[in-house]
RNA sequence: UGGGGUGUCGCCAAGUGGUAAGGCAGCGGGUUUUGAUCCCGCCAUCCGGAGGUUCGAAUCCUUCCACCCCAG
């Protein structure tokens, strides 16, 4: 017999074959369902339905099902530092937090707490325990690499954790789903952030913070309209901006070049690749790492999921790194998270706190 | 109330007798475990209003209306 092994199930396939392959390796085999956010009435909130799938999945593998209700910790160390972040006008990543957070920490001591040696989630990335500690690397499957949100977990709380999808490819894994007969196996991925799922995020997020209009001017100072609020907006933004067009104007369409606060104003700039648009460096917060921190600069970075990483250099600053990419890099954004690979090997990252030429 | 100009989809803007380009915005969908980016689709039976000429007009004529400019 294996280890006991907690399976995150999230009442998704990735999950679900996740906890397939671990039982398959021998392990005992426990599933946990993790409820983060609280219902709400708009009938976007699917986690009813996902718990369910999770009960199905469960049944049909003939393992345990454990729940557990984190939602007030989401609501206290995530959603809260979500809306101060919004408030400020940068563009969080919650997801990257979440995973810091809850799910490799709450849940991860959860999962200790009933007995696992092992908590496995169906994260596409890849876990190699090594004699010098825990290394994350991409997931094969390029297209669904999730290394990017996995990037803050602390490093320690990696070591009794597997990654069993990481060397798959998602057609692979839905494929296993068919083959085991699981009941989500041709159920859609899921996409959005976590907690608001797929509901239009404009709508969601004037819940938390009221409009706050102001002026939308150009990169030449021209007056081009009025915004609704800085917070619901995001840096290389073009739809919901509500820019025609402009006497003279090129005819090309219109991006969030800046956010100003003190002015409350929203820059634009006309056309996908104006000067406007790009960053030659950034400043990081505090990071952290998922290596010894390199002396050396040569690695790539990522600056937005599902964006290619690029060639960059990388130099300590106070409280974080200064990165400069070999080119510039467009839409850089505060809020987001800046993560440094070496090869397929995540070292790291930190959150973009500013940016500039 | 003298002269000149303009009036085409929410915004720009083609079209000057042959039966409404395009772009932007918007909407819908696809891709996507971040709000994007990107991709695909939809989007004026009607051209400021009313008459008239013509087989046929947004395009010609008449007239009215609106706005702009120059003179005043």
């Amino acid at each position: 017999m294996g280890y006991r092994v907690i399976v995150a199930l999230s009442g998704g396939v990735d999950s679900a074959v996740a906890a397939l392959l671990m039982r398959r390796a021998g392990h005992e085999v426990h599933g946990l369902f993790m409820h983060n956010w609280e219902e709400d009435e708009q009938g976007y909130c699917t986690a009813a339905e996902d718990f369910q799938d999770a009960r199905r999945v469960a049944a049909e593998l003939g393992i345990p099902l454990h729940r557990v209700d984190l939602s007030v910790q989401y609501r206290r160390r995530v959603f809260a530092d979500f809306l101060a972040a919004c408030r400020t006008g940068f563009t969080p990543n919650p997801d990257v937090l979440c995973n810091r957070e809850i799910k490799f920490g709450d849940c991860l001591r959860h999962a200790a707490r009933l007995g696992a040696q092992l908590l496995a989630t169906g994260h596409y990335a890849r876990l190699e325990q090594h004699a010098d500690g825990p290394q994350l690397h991409k997931g094969v499957d390029a297209g669904k690499d999730q290394s990017y949100f996995l990037h803050a977990v602390r490093r320690e709380c990696f070591a009794n954790v597997a990654l069993p999808l990481g060397g798959m490819y998602k057609e692979e894994v839905r494929e296993l789903a068919r083959a085991a007969g699981l009941p989500v196996a041709a159920k859609p991925d899921s996409t959005g952030i976590c907690f608001i799922g797929e509901r239009p995020f404009r709508e969601f997020l004037e819940r938390y913070v009221p409009h706050r209009p102001g002026p939308i001017l150009t990169t030449e100072g021209l007056a081009a309209g009025e915004h609704i609020g800085l917070p619901f907006y995001t840096l290389g933004q073009r739809a919901g901006i509500g820019i025609g067009g402009t006497r003279g104007g090129s005819g090309a369409p219109w991006y969030v070049a800046d956010k100003r606060m003190a002015g409350n104003t929203l820059v634009v700039a006309q056309g996908a690749e104006h000067p406007a648009l790009y960053s030659r460096q950034l400043l990081t917060s505090e990071v952290n790492w998922l290596c010894a921190p390199p002396a050396d600069a040569d690695l790539t970075v990522r600056l937005r999921y599902r964006q290619e990483d690029q060639p960059a250099r990388a130099e300590p600053r106070a409280g974080g790194l200064r990165i400069r990419p070999h080119s510039p890099q467009r839409a850089v954004t505060p809020g987001q998270s800046a993560v440094l690979y070496r090869g397929t090997r995540c070292l790291g990252g930190g959150v973009i706190v500013q940016t500039g030429l």
